[in-house]
DNA sequence: AACTCGGGGAG
DNA sequence: CTCCCAGAGTT
């Protein structure tokens, strides 16, 4: 056990960080208000998603869901919708659950204690340390990618910030910067500092307020820091999908398991070829064994090449036709434009569907 | 401890 | 292209 691990002096550290943070900090909504509710909305939206990206899906969403209860008493298909191409669907469907669990056994409130918060779904170490500081006053700290790099720069840490050991000495330390005053202010300023000074690859050191106590700064090591684990190669995947018309317009489409991948979106009938196996008679398969029904393939209709977090696909779709049978298994319909329009769809599905079928307006 | 789970911004 | 983002849950 290391007796005193601050180098770095704590109150010039504050006082620096803190008044760096009053003049420069950005004006964002969630910074606008006290409300637990939009707080907790906010801190889901924002894991391992930039704060450009969540602001207007925060905005929309606490425009239609501005309270516990009215996301509790929500349909889960709407409240996907709203999420749509946000990503990691699995944050709103524990958000969707927690809502019910905080309706049901916390009278609509959010807890204000870490037992209790914790075992919300979708609350983890990182988002009930930054609820508990923000929205409570609670005097914990909140560490998140941005306090990983500036801590590990700032006490010049060369271990590997992917390991468990490195990321508790780290949580360690924050614990002994947090203020009794305002402790939310100071974990919001410490992560704006990672977010718009000290940056992963080209860190603003002659605009950063802690240049001065840095020791990977007076290394010049700044820019080597954090130290990652190592990243696995990621494989490529074909998919294929199914563009069946029913002549009348409407097109056959399916939602996707509840778990998993792309949670409860729908999609297009298709799925992941074999390897070597050839598009037409892999469409002809998956398809049979996902509804039932015999189609013939067409032409290919479009095809897009889409990055998933680990791995990749190229997935093309072909005009279809329905030979045989009538589509029975998961949930299915046959989907007008302005339908599918309504319903969540992946990204990459979405494009298909575009290019089928454009949307009205441009 | 290693995997799974999206989509986009920035260089 | 690559890396990373106000991470959490599962195995």
């Amino acid at each position: 056990m290391k007796a005193k691990e601050i180098f770095p002096d704590p109150k010039r550290i504050r006082r620096k960080l803190l008044g760096w943070y009053d003049g420069h900090r950005r004006r964002l909504p969630w910074r606008e208000t006290r409300d637990p509710y939009a707080i907790w909305i906010s801190e889901i939206m924002l894991q391992q998603t930039q704060v450009k990206t969540v602001v207007p899906y925060y905005l929309r969403f606490l425009e239609r869901f501005p309270t516990v209860e009215t996301l509790a008493h929500a349909p889960l298909g709407e409240v996907l919708k709203t999420w749509e191409n946000l990503g990691y669907y699995a944050r709103v469907r524990n958000l969707h659950k927690a809502a019910g669990e905080i309706a049901e056994q916390h009278g609509g409130r959010i807890p204000d204690n870490r037992e209790e918060i914790t075992r919300l779904p979708g609350i983890g170490r990182y988002t009930a340390g930054a609820i508990l500081s923000i929205a409570f006053g609670r005097v914990v700290p909140a560490v998140d990618g941005n306090v990983r790099r500036v801590i590990s720069r700032l006490f010049e840490i060369t271990e590997s910030v992917d390991d468990e050991e490195t990321r508790e000495r780290i949580e360690a330390l924050v614990q002994t910067l947090v203020p009794k005053r305002d402790p939310g202010r100071f974990n919001q300023a410490l992560m704006e500092l990672g977010a718009v000074r000290c940056t992963p690859k080209s860190p603003s050191c002659p605009a950063c307020p802690l240049q001065d106590d840095c020791r990977a700064r007076a290394q010049g090591l700044a820019h080597r820091l954090p130290v990652r684990g190592k990243k696995k190669t990621v494989p490529h995947r074909e998919v294929v999908a199914a563009v069946i018309s029913d002549g009348k317009g409407r097109i056959l489409i399916v939602q996707r398991p509840a778990c998993g991948l792309l949670g409860s979106l729908w999609k297009f009938p298709g799925g992941i070829l074999n390897p070597r196996e050839a598009r037409e008679e892999g469409l002809k398969r998956i398809v049979r064994d996902e509804l039932g029904i015999g189609i013939g393939v067409g032409s290919p209709l479009a095809a897009v090449k889409h990055a998933y977090t680990h791995f990749r696909i190229t997935l093309t779709a072909f005009s279809c036709t329905l030979l045989e049978g009538s589509p029975a298994g998961p949930q299915w319909r046959w989907a007008g434009t302005g339908e599918s329009e309504a319903l969540p769809f992946s990204s990459a599905d979405r494009r298909i569907a575009r290019s089928v079928a454009p949307p009205l307006g441009h």
